[in-house]
Formats: structure tokens, sequence, C-alpha cells
DNA sequence: CGGCCTCGAGTTCC
DNA sequence: CTCGAGGCCG
């Protein structure tokens, strides 16, 4: 680059990351992630390592520890607020208690007895609280550990923080974190997105940029709280252990959660440690890890500190849920419909405790929108849920000049090779051949898994297509017991089996057919409509487009593509054979508007305990409920079983009634 | 016409 | 679980 670009580039870097900066802290608001913050960052100081004579005082670059700008009051901290020491694993957690029994038989103490406290690291920010004489005098954020900022006016809006304390000594520093809370979170964006506002990024961002705010009627009207988790300076107060001070800090009021207790070996605190991991996704705020102190005091005292590290307390990390790997190809695959979709693979990597390899790309927009490219570093994120994500280029990659080409999009079809189409209404590319195989093992694996065949796996489906036993789902129905028991791996018992199970499914309702046997906008509740609505078979493949739009749920659009799709010779020959073969073809349930349960909306939820969510559905609309997949305020009731997630936090949100399978049975049995 | 609500579809790992 | 799009209600 010659010197006048990289003058231009060095000042357009410093623009945007002091654009992204103020989004960041002062407008609380970021546009850009971390990662892509943290990378234009570090370019600026590499062009400025390389180029000293570029830096300019006000270069972000020059600011103490990257602290933003800002205008709260600078406050030194009575006590320095440390951080802590990691432990990843449990070798390096008994490795640090090794580590202080060493210290300790060198400064004459053998054999102590340790006791340790562990506590859910919340992913927060860290505060300092000043009583004196039992009145809040100030709150200070952690800052750099020596210097925080004043910002007593908006913790006064924290209703969970005492302004006053009963029976307090002269001085006390409370110290602990303050966080927002998921759901808080969840509904502060959902005001903000019907405000038309931006939405926040994720807690953290939200709390810290809520506490920074100077004007405390901000940070009023965003919901933060607290849990303490320290007693600092003191003064006119003893206290001898760290399970002490919880204690006296619950009894003037201070949140401690309930779960942190007292463990007497390292044994249990690694216990405790993977049980906070287990817990992480079901808590109702974010933990990054759990922090372990040793209790006693006067141990505490003796161990004293390492740099800016405790020796006496350590912070147990959970595995991050981001890494960075090799984007090592995008294949594309056909779906159900014959669209292709991209999808990621890459170089295995630990995210969040599993090793992942493939992640969807979704589609070509997505694709291109990320631009990633195949023999790239790619950042891989597996957020709160299970699904892997690939989020963007690595940093560093962004800022080569000579970057791979980007993926292309399939002139043919991966699978069959027929040459691919673009309809203009699409955001997908398609394989328009209806016969591709692999469109066809869509079709065919969903159809199994929407029929609940036990056993009717992707494995078996392949299989099956491969033998050329299965070339439609009604194929399904004509295999024979001594057929798949001559298969490798099959016996008679299991064959018999498998067989009874696509038997059974002969019983599944008409709407739950008009679902499988693939549609495209006909799910579950669109079919047991049509179903309801149409009453047969023949009934519903005579009716002319204006009729299928009077169905409920289905307007002009839907019933275009619906009834074009019927008119399919395929299709009606597969309902045809389907029928032929026993399959239900009629509707058996009540008519819309008949039943005892007819009007009444049902979300399922968890793991119940007898029932299967399949066998729940079926029960449900035999009495003519409907069953849909997310609760909102029209939904009649929620049936939550075990591990029940966000759907039930949210009935009790929206006060939406909460059955348990008894109280399912009871209703289903009361409407007989 | 605008804005909620709902549905469908795809998807990973163990 | 999340996204986008279509339906429906005010």
């Amino acid at each position: 680059m010659p010197p006048s670009e990289i003058e231009a580039r060095a000042r357009e870097l410093r623009e945007q990351i002091d654009y992204h900066s103020r989004r960041y802290y002062e407008h609380d608001d970021p546009e850009i992630g971390d990662d892509e913050y943290d990378a234009l960052l570090n370019e600026l100081r590499a062009l400025e390592a390389a180029h000293p004579e570029l830096v300019t005082p006000q270069s972000p670059t020059q600011r103490v520890g990257g602290e933003p700008v800002s205008d709260l009051v600078k406050v030194r901290h009575l006590q320095r607020m440390l951080s802590l020491a990691n432990a990843h694993n449990r070798e390096e957690l008994l490795a640090w208690v090794q580590r202080m029994r060493n210290y300790l038989a060198r400064e004459g103490i053998a054999e102590p007895r340790f006791r340790f406290v562990a506590e859910p690291k919340i992913d927060g920010l860290a505060i300092s609280l000043i009583y004196r004489d039992g009145v809040l005098e100030r709150g200070t954020t952690r800052g750099n550990g020596e210097i925080g900022e004043d910002v007593t006016h908006n913790i006064r809006t924290i209703g969970q923080i005492p302004e006053r304390l009963d029976q307090a000594p002269a001085l006390v520093e409370v110290r602990g974190e303050v966080y927002m809370s998921l759901p808080d979170f969840a509904g502060l964006n959902e005001r903000r997105a019907a405000a038309g506002l931006s939405t926040f990024m994720n807690p953290r961002n939200s709390a810290a940029g809520t506490i920074r705010q100077l004007d405390p009627r901000l940070a009023a009207e965003r919901p933060l709280s607290f849990w303490a988790y320290q007693v600092g300076v003191t003064e006119g107060l003893e206290l001898h252990s760290h399970w002490d001070a919880l204690q006296w800090l619950a009894e003037r009021g201070f949140p401690i959660h309930p779960d942190v207790k007292v463990l007497d070996s390292e044994t249990e605190v690694i216990a405790q440690c993977e049980a906070w991991e287990e817990r992480r996704g079901s808590l109702e705020f974010e933990i990054d890890g759990v922090v372990v102190k040793l209790d006693d005091y006067e141990l505490q005292r003796r161990l004293g500190v390492v740099g800016r590290e405790p020796r006496w307390a350590i912070a147990w990390k959970f595995p991050p849920t981001t890494a960075v790997t090799r984007l090592r190809a995008v294949h594309w695959n056909p779906g159900k419909f014959g669209d292709l979709h991209p999808y990621a693979e890459l170089e295995p990597v630990q995210v969040g405790g599993v090793t992942i390899k493939l992640a969807t790309l979704h589609n070509e927009e997505d694709l291109e929108r990320k631009d990633i490219r195949p023999g790239e570093e790619v950042i891989v994120l597996r957020a709160g849920d299970v699904i892997p994500q690939v989020v963007s280029p690595a940093p560093h990659v962004a800022e080569r000049g000579d970057r791979p080409d980007p993926p292309k999009v399939p002139a043919a079809c991966p699978v069959c090779g027929t040459p691919t189409e673009k309809p203009e209404d699409s955001v997908f590319t398609r394989c328009p051949n209806h016969d591709c195989p692999g469109r066809r093992w869509q079709l065919l694996t969903s159809f199994a898994a929407v029929m609940d065949i036990d056993g009717l796996g992707e494995k078996l489906v392949t299989k099956f297509m491969e033998l050329d036993w299965v070339r439609t789902a009604a194929d399904f129905y004509r295999l024979e017991t001594d057929q798949v028991a001559s298969l490798e791996g099959f016996g008679e018992k299991s064959a018999a089996k498998l067989i009874a199970a696509i038997e059974a499914s002969k019983r599944q309702p008409f709407g739950r057919v008009l679902f499988a046997v693939g549609i495209e906008e006909v799910g579950n509740v669109t079919g047991t409509a049509l179903a309801q609505q149409f009453r047969t078979v023949d009934a519903l493949l005579a009716a002319p487009v204006e009729a299928i739009d009077e169905t409920p749920g289905v307007g002009p659009k839907m019933a275009a593509k619906i009834h074009r799709q019927l008119a399919d010779p395929a299709m009606r020959s597969l309902l045809d054979d389907l029928r032929s073969l026993g399959l239900a073809l009629e509707e058996e349930g009540p008519a819309p508007g008949e039943g005892a349960l007819s009007g009444q909306t049902f979300v399922l939820t968890g793991t119940l305990p007898t029932l299967t969510r399949e066998e729940a559905t079926a029960m449900l609309q035999a009495q003519g409920a409907k069953v849909t997949g997310s609760v909102s305020k029209k939904t009649s009731y929620v049936v939550a079983g075990d591990s029940a997630g966000s759907k039930l936090a949210k009935a009790e949100s929206l006060g939406v009634p909460v059955l348990d399978e008894d109280g399912l049975r009871a209703l289903l049995d009361g409407a007989d």
C-alpha cells in the first residue's frame, strides 16, 4: 500500500472504531459483534505498529485498556478488585488445590482442612457498593480493577440492591454482579422491536450499557438484577469465612443464589461445577463458569495474591461456545421439494462441548451475506441452543488481499446432475427433477418421521432406496417381513417389529397423512385443517382453488400452491396407492366446530412421562383441539413435561394455564 | 394497510 | 430453535 492509502485506511479504521464504540457504550446498541470490533482494532494496531508516525493521541488504540471515552466520574476502589485464574477441567482444578497445599506447607501449615464455596459465574458486570453507616453511598463499576466509574445513579434503580442496611457497620463494601436476566432481556428486546427500535445483541452488553447510562431514567426502564458474592473492605465488622459473609449479605436482603453451598472436598467441587455446567442452559441468566473460593478467611489471608489474582480462588470456565475453524467446503443438498440448501463442511472443532463438523448455511443470500470462502477460517457458534452456526469469516481473513473464490451455486443438482433452475420468486435454486434420489430420500425420511414409524430412520431408508425396494412412500407398506429379515443386521424378530411399526402407522389420521406425503405449505396444522374441512381425499382432490382457500389458515397463495400440487398425477397416484393399502384418507375426527375441545389450542413442550408427543397430539386432535408449536396469548393450555424449556416460561409469563400429563388426561376424560 | 400470529421447513449431535 | 412468509385481524 502506498503511504497515502495507509494513512487513509488508518483514518477510516479510527472513524469506524469510534463509531462502533459509541454504538456499543453510549447508545448501548452495537451493530457488529465483538469479534468484528476486535478485528478492526487489531488491524489499526497493526498499521500503527508498522507506521508509528500515524499514531495520534486520539486514536482508539491509545485509550487505556481500550476503555471508551465516557463522562462518568472515575473512582479509585478502596480495595483492588481482583481477577481470577482459570481452570478448564478437573485436572486444572485439582492442580490449583495442590498448589494451595504446597504453598501453605511452605508457610508451615501442614494438612490444612479445606472447605470451598462454589458460585455460578454470571455473565454480567462486577460492581462494588459502598455502605457507610448502613447507607448506600456509592456504586462503582470494576473498571480496570483499580479505578472504576461511578454509577450510583443507576445502581439506585435496581430494586434488589438495598438503599439501607440493618445493623450495619461503619463501613462495608459489597461486591456482586449486575446482570440482565434472560426473560427480562427478551422482554426488553420485544418492547424495543415493537417500538421500532433496534434490539440488543446479548444480555451482558445490554446490562453493561444500561449501567453506564448517564441518565438514570433510561436505566430505570431497563430491568437489571443483582447477585451479591463478596464482602470487601469493612470497618466494624468481623467475618471469618466467605460463607459467613454470604449469610451476612443474605440477612441484609442482598440476593444470594440459593444453590450456592459449602463443599468439603475437591471431589464435591468438581461435581458441583459439572452440575452447574449441566444446568447452564436452563438458568434464567447466562453463566460462563463457576467461581470456586476457599472458604476460610485466615487461609485466604495466608495464601494472598499473586499478580492480580488471589491464590485462594479460581474460575472454572465452561468450554467456549464459539470457535475458529477452517471451512473445508460448501456442499449443497436438495430438500423435500427440490430446493438446494448449502451447508458447511468444517474442520472438526470443539464448540460448547461437542465436536462440530457440519453446519447449515440456510440459503444463498445467507451465504453471500456472510462472505465465507472455502479454505478460510471461520467463526463457528453454538449459541444457547444446540444448532451450530457459521457466523462469519475469522477476523484476520477479511484483511487478506488474495482470498479464495466464494462458493458457487451449483449449475447441476449435486445428487442427480439435472441442470438447476432458479425461479424468480424464490431465494432457492432448485433441482427440477421430481425423481431426484436426493429429493426422494428427503421425502421418504420425512414421511417415516411424520408417520412416527419406529425404527425407520435415515440409514434404513437409504438401504431400501439402494435396493430399489422403495421408490414412493406407498412402497413402505408393501415390504414383507421375510424381505426385511434378509437384510444384514436384521433377524426375524427385528424385521417383524419394523413391519409392525409400519402397519401401526396406517392408523395415523387423515390430516397427518396429508402432512406426511409432502405437499408444500402443508404441515401438521394445515394438514389437519384440510382434513377437517374436506373430510375425504376425494372431496379434497375435487375441490377448486376457491374451496381450498376457504380452509382456516389457508389463504389464496397457499391455496394456489396446494391446489397445483394436488393436481400432479404422481401425487394423485400416491394418495390412491396409500388408500388401497389401508391408510386413513378420510377424516374420522370431529368436523370443524364439533368435538369437546374444538376451538381450543394446545402447545406441547418437554417430555411427558408416558405419552409421546405424537400420541398426545393425536388424542387432542381427536377431540377437535388444535395443536400448535408456539405459545401466545391465544393458547388455551400448555402441556408441559420434563425438561420443558422456554415455552413453559412463556406460558407462565402470559398467564396461560399449564397442564402436566395427568391434567391433560383429566381434561381428555372430562371431554368424553 | 400495518402489524401481530402462526406455520412450515431445515437442521446438529449423541 | 429460528427464520421468513403468508394469513388474519383491527
